[in-house]
DNA sequence: CGAAAATTTGACATGACTCAACTGGAGTGG
DNA sequence: CCACTCCAGTTGAGTCATGTCAAATTTTCG
C-alpha cells in the first residue's frame, strides 16, 4: 500500500530513514472513493492533499453554458488537489471526481505543514513534484496556442497511451478544448487518410 | 541591488542568516540585458536561472508559419527560466527575450545545486514559489477553455495593470492567443459599448 | 434484453483568421 | 522644420475552421 509513495518519493531522490516514514504512514489516511464520486466540489474548500493509489480523477469547471473543461487527469501516483484553496482556504472554482473507483491517501493541509517541519527533505520532493507540473503545463500551454487540433491530440495520446484507453472521448475532447463532434470529425479524417494509403 | 531578492525569500517565509546571504551574494552574477536582447535562444540549452531585477522579458515560441506564441511575461522579481531545458540539459524550444533594458541575477544549474545542499531553506521558497506558479498556469488555462477572449483580455488586465501599459496590444494578443487584428476589434467593440452608456 | 450514454453524421451559423489597405504617431535625416 | 520611413494599430472583405443543433447509430451496462 506504501509503496507507490515510497517509490513517488525515490523518484525525485528523496530517501526517508524508516522513523520518517512511519511518521508519515501514521499521518496520511486511507480512502476510498467510487466511480462519479467528487473528491472535491465547486464551492466547497480543498482540505486535503490527495495522492492517489488506484483509480483515475479529473479536475474541471462548468463554465455559464454547463460544459465542462478538464483541466488534468490525475491516475496512480499523481496528486491532486486545488492548491489555491487548500492554501488560502478560500471556496474551489474546480471540481475534482473519479473516472473509475479510486483509492487514495490523504493529508490535511495543517498535518503537511507539520510533515514539512519534521521531514523538511519533502521540501524537495514537492519542489521537484512541481517542477514537473510547471514543465507539463506550459507545454500544454505552449502546444494549446500554437499547434493544430489535431497535433495536440496525438501528441497527447503518444504522451498518455496508458490512460487513453481509460477515457472516453468526450472527456478528452474536453481536455483539449472542443467539442466531442469536432474530436470525433478529426478522428475520422485521419482515418480516411490511413485508409487511402493503404489501398 | 539585493533587497528585490531578499524580499522576494520573506514573502514566502524565508529568512536567511547573513552567512546564508552572503553565500549567495557571491554566487550569483549580475548581468545586463538591452532590449531585443535575447536571454535564451530557442535551440541553445538553459544553463542559468535567471531572476529579473528591473525591466521586462516574454518567453515565446514560434510556430511553423512564423508565429510568436507569447506563454508568459517577466517582470521584476520574477524568475525566469525554461526548467525542462535547464534541468535536462536539452536544447530548448522557446525563446526569453527582453522588451526593455533589464537587468538580472542568474545562477548557473550546478551552482543552484549546491545552494540547495547549503541553503535547504532555499528548497521551501522554490516549493511556494512554485505552487504560485501552478496556480497561476491552472488559472490561466481554465480561463483558455472556459472564458470567451474578451473575458481573458480584461482579466488579465485586471490583475496585471501595473505592466499593461509597458506592453504593445499585439504582445498581449499573441499571450491571449489571437490576432492583433481580433485584439483591436474586440476593444473596440467595448468602446463602442462604454460610448452608448454615455450618451 | 432494454435504457442510457457515447459516438457519429449532417446542415447550418458564426466567430476568428487571412490578406490587404489605410491611419497616425515616433523617430530620422536632409 | 519638413519630408520620409517605420511600425503599431485599425478597418474591411472574404474564407474557413469550429461550434451549434438535431438526428441517427453504436456501445455500455444494469
Amino acid at each position: 500500500m506504501w509503496d507507490l509513495l515510497t517509490n513517488s518519493f525515490a523518484q525525485q531522490g528523496v530517501i526517508l530513514s524508516p522513523g520518517e516514514q512511519d511518521l508519515i504512514q501514521t499521518t496520511f489516511t486511507f480512502k476510498k472513493f467510487r466511480k462519479h464520486q467528487y473528491i472535491l466540489q465547486e464551492g466547497d474548500v480543498c482540505r486535503y492533499k490527495t495522492f492517489i493509489l488506484k483509480g483515475l480523477t479529473r479536475g474541471y469547471t462548468v463554465d455559464e453554458k454547463g460544459q465542462e473543461h478538464i483541466l488534468l487527469f490525475g491516475a496512480e501516483g499523481s496528486w491532486v488537489e486545488d492548491l489555491h484553496s487548500l492554501n488560502k482556504g478560500v471556496p474551489t472554482e474546480i471540481n475534482i471526481d473519479c473516472l473509475e473507483e479510486t483509492e487514495v491517501l490523504q493529508v490535511s493541509k495543517s498535518a503537511m505543514d507539520m510533515l514539512f517541519e519534521s521531514v523538511p527533505q519533502l521540501n524537495k520532493y514537492f519542489r521537484l513534484l512541481l517542477q514537473d507540473a510547471v514543465v507539463s503545463l506550459a507545454q500544454r500551454m505552449a502546444y494549446n496556442l500554437s499547434k493544430p487540433v489535431a497535433e495536440r491530440y496525438y501528441n497527447w495520446i503518444d504522451r498518455f497511451p496508458h490512460i487513453e484507453r481509460r477515457i472516453s472521448n468526450q472527456q478528452i475532447a474536453s481536455y483539449l478544448g472542443i467539442t466531442p463532434q469536432s474530436l470525433s470529425r478529426l478522428r475520422r479524417q485521419t482515418r480516411e487518410q490511413s485508409q487511402s494509403l493503404n489501398k
